[in-house]
DNA sequence: CGTCAATATGAATGGTTAGTCATATGGCGA
DNA sequence: TCGCCATATGACTAACCATTCATATTGACG
């Protein structure tokens, strides 16, 4: 299928423009969002005419989400392995909670991207705030890790917690953790940070058995009133 | 200071029109996003000219910004008397969850312009992903959840945890549920699912008091393979 | 009614930019 | 060395859209 005998000189000049192009974009975009960069730009950010843009990708729009694509592909193939080893679920959890560091940091430009992915020419609600694969790709995500919490309570390892709440609460505390510490300078408690989200998930936040059924109805009393 | 004794018909009706057009530029900022909404489109949705969009707001970016920190007041305001109560710290947390479902319910439309807040006219990266006032509001909201489970770790309620760790972490956690249950048409299962999060920021996600150390010392030791 | 001030109107303006295309370039085989 | 083809170029076009402003409408008040 795949022709693996022909990188001709030619071929792979043409490949490294292309990359060229996506990692100008991708700078660009992640900088200052989807409608505020110009053709112009990214073609002088690349070192090419704008016109030359237009011999690798048909439109705009196409160039983002290409980039878009390749950033979830990215990321999930790195999640992927974790999730689905042979290992105890909740190894699983933590290993995907650690290795979101790395992977959020090695991508932090990237990520950026996902961050103002909102803005896109989609103007749609979907159901992630994503476009395209990358749609696609968090879908992925969110149903691997269902399947672990799932699996890990009826195993027992977890109390009977819904995986449809886990899964989008830790995936979202996770980010809110990582980009937070992205964007400030001082990225030097992240480790500490992420340790923490660990701490939280697995033990929750009360020092004991605490009478929460009673708070909750004090709590809605207190609501009608 | 403030004249109350002046709502004369002309300026009742200024103020209904000046309604009219935010009502009608919320859901669509809402439904498409800044960039992809024109004046002209918001003026056909309120039923004005667009020059008259002008008498009341000096450009399109000033709108916006007024939408957002309107909203953002609102929601503030909510919010704070649940936090700044006389109660228990377990309660506070308790309550702020719950009051999230109405509170993002009533505003789901204006709600999802925070999430498409990113795009804005703002390319900047700022602390959090908002503008202006909004982006205020939000760091509020934040100091103010970590407020109370400073005092709730200070008075032995909650374990030792990190404030800067979970106040984010909780927000985020809240907002993807709150949201997701929003985008789809069955919202039925809303309540149990913030119950949910709700049992799981308090608990965690363990059956019974596990070796999280080893836990994480296997998973770092995988990642170095 | 008639007048005036406040407000509404929407065609016209100017600036921006995605996308095109006729032309130039340069690597490569003959 | 020559000519060819893939690729690069960037001035140009057409569309879009925020904003303006000369004009029309409204409704309050004498």
């Amino acid at each position: 299928m795949a022709e693996k005998t022909k990188p001709s000189r030619r071929q792979r000049e043409r490949q490294r423009h292309r990359s060229e192009i996506v990692d100008a974009a991708m700078r660009l975009f992640a900088e200052k969002g989807f409608h505020n960069v110009s053709m112009q730009e990214i073609a002088v950010e690349a070192e090419f005419a704008t016109g030359t843009i237009y011999n690798f990708f048909d439109s705009k729009e196409t160039l983002y989400r290409e980039i878009m694509d390749e950033v979830a592909d990215n990321v999930l193939s790195l999640v992927k392995p974790i999730l689905e080893g042979e290992t105890d679920e909740r190894e699983k959890i933590a290993g995907f909670i650690r290795a979101s560091i790395r992977i959020f940091q090695e991508n932090s430009a990237a990520i950026r991207l996902f961050l103002r992915a909102n803005q896109g020419p989609l103007a749609h609600v979907s159901t992630a705030h994503f476009s395209g694969t990358a749609a696609k790709v968090h879908d992925i995500l969110q149903a691997m890790l269902k399947q672990v919490f799932a699996a890990g309570v009826r195993k027992g390892l977890f109390r009977p917690i819904d995986p449809c709440v886990v899964a989008p609460a830790l995936d979202a505390a996770l980010r809110a953790i990582v980009f937070s510490a992205a964007e400030d300078v001082q990225d030097s408690a992240l480790e500490e940070k992420v340790a923490g989200i660990e701490e939280l998930f697995f033990r929750g936040i009360l020092h004991d058995a605490w009478n929460l059924a009673a708070c909750v109805k004090a709590a809605s009393d207190r609501e009608e009133s």
